[in-house]
DNA sequence: GCGACTTAAAGTCACGTCAACTCTAAGTGG
DNA sequence: CCACTTAGAGTTGACGTGACTTTAAGTCGC
């Protein structure tokens, strides 16, 4: 940067996001990670389906412009973002150049319902998704493959779930989004290890069979700073 | 990006690099992390030390971009380039906007005399530099975090050698990076255990005592996708 | 009210990894 | 030939983890 001088040639900054959500698969049944698609209402890729986004705001922050844009566009306000990355090939988009600054971001079940809008903005399964425009596919894989190695070493499940939960619940998250099944007195052992999990003293009431205690997540800056990256 | 329109606000897009290189350090002559910095030649932070870099190529991919600003103002080649961050708050810098999406790399020792040009660009201790423009001092650690993150679980200490070496100067290049002593047989356990090192098969002769074995990293690529990412 | 059933939660055990340390090998120099 | 130095192999104990067992605490059916 240092020598900051103007693009003269036509190069667009966009900001897109990579949005995950848990809702039961069509099929299965199963928890499955999910994402909303907005079809494109222009050339390049008119009709297609693409990663919600758009061109940098003048007056916010990368990460700001992300969420504003996905607010406009889907109505969504994510409780986790962090920044995936850059995605600037000469080649990736036809015609003018464009820069992507690519977020990626979790959203608990209920706001899922909040998002539903018109007819360009519609969710899929996450892995099993359409034909994307541009590069799109390439990055919702890279932001799955992040998803996946950080909820392994990182306590970011609880994006994905109300403020008290039990631990039966949050492994549901674990295995949703892996692909797996967990052994449940190993996932607890290790859960209770890591100390962000503290427990509300209450229970779970109202369920068949013994009441699961209540965890909370410990107050702490879930928002990603790049210093908490691997 | 989805929806690309020009930009049409005053926004920079810059790339620029944080360049590692081990050299000894001028007082305690331990092996220790250095990193070249551009004398700026203009407002702002005129006469300040900056990363070099400069605006996005037209032709270039981002990777490349960075490799050739690199090239041209410090006359350096590294063996490793990875994205580090894209930085886009808007006010760090003054005057206009400046989104600088930011590398980080590795030289070998012997690229370092190739570099030394004029009297705008030197060479700094990494964890002791001055004042720095822009934010670029939070960059450099963030960059001086993730070097010292991905030494221990990526092979990337190759790039600060030649392509044969014994395991101790392999291990002084993760003493030196990583600022402690490491226990030289289980450093040799965990090297030859992760599969990447292939021993040549001769030994390192002319030393003074037992003459140690010779080793050559697996071909593989060392260029940094999104996907090798954690 | 009692046993069958289900899930929560704690405990056990074998195995693999790793840090710390010791011991042997293979050279050099006096 | 011995002292010295580094290379490299081997040993041991602590710890984390996967697979599994056992006990706790509730509901439901009869």
């Amino acid at each position: 940067m240092t020598i900051s001088s103007s693009i003269d040639q036509r190069v667009s900054l966009a900001v897109s996001t990579v949005v995950f959500a848990l809702r039961p698969h069509p099929v299965s049944g199963l928890m499955t990670l999910w994402l909303p698609l907005v079809r494109r209402i222009r050339e390049p890729y008119e009709g297609q389906w693409a990663l919600p986004g758009g061109p940098l705001e003048a007056d916010d922050d990368l990460a700001s412009s992300a969420q504003h844009t996905l607010e406009r566009t889907t109505g969504l306000a994510p409780r986790y973002l962090e920044q995936l990355y850059a995605f600037g090939n000469v080649d990736r988009s036809p015609g003018d150049r464009v820069v992507s600054i690519v977020y990626w971001a979790l959203v608990r079940q209920d706001e899922v319902a909040r998002s539903v809008d018109g007819e360009n903005v519609e969710w899929f399964v996450a892995d099993d998704l359409p034909p994307l425009a541009f590069d799109h596919t390439d990055i919702v894989d890279y932001a799955l493959a992040r998803l996946r190695a950080k909820i392994t070493y990182t306590p970011i499940a609880h994006a994905f779930l109300p403020p008290e939960f039990t631990l039966a619940e949050l492994r549901a998250v674990h295995e949703a989004v892996l692909r797996t099944t967990l052994d449940p007195a190993n996932f607890r052992r290790q859960a209770l290890a890591s100390k962000t999990l503290v427990p509300t003293g209450t229970c779970l009431q109202g369920t068949s069979h013994r009441p699961p205690a209540l965890f909370r997540f410990e107050a702490g800056a879930p928002s990603p700073a790049p210093e908490e990256q691997r």
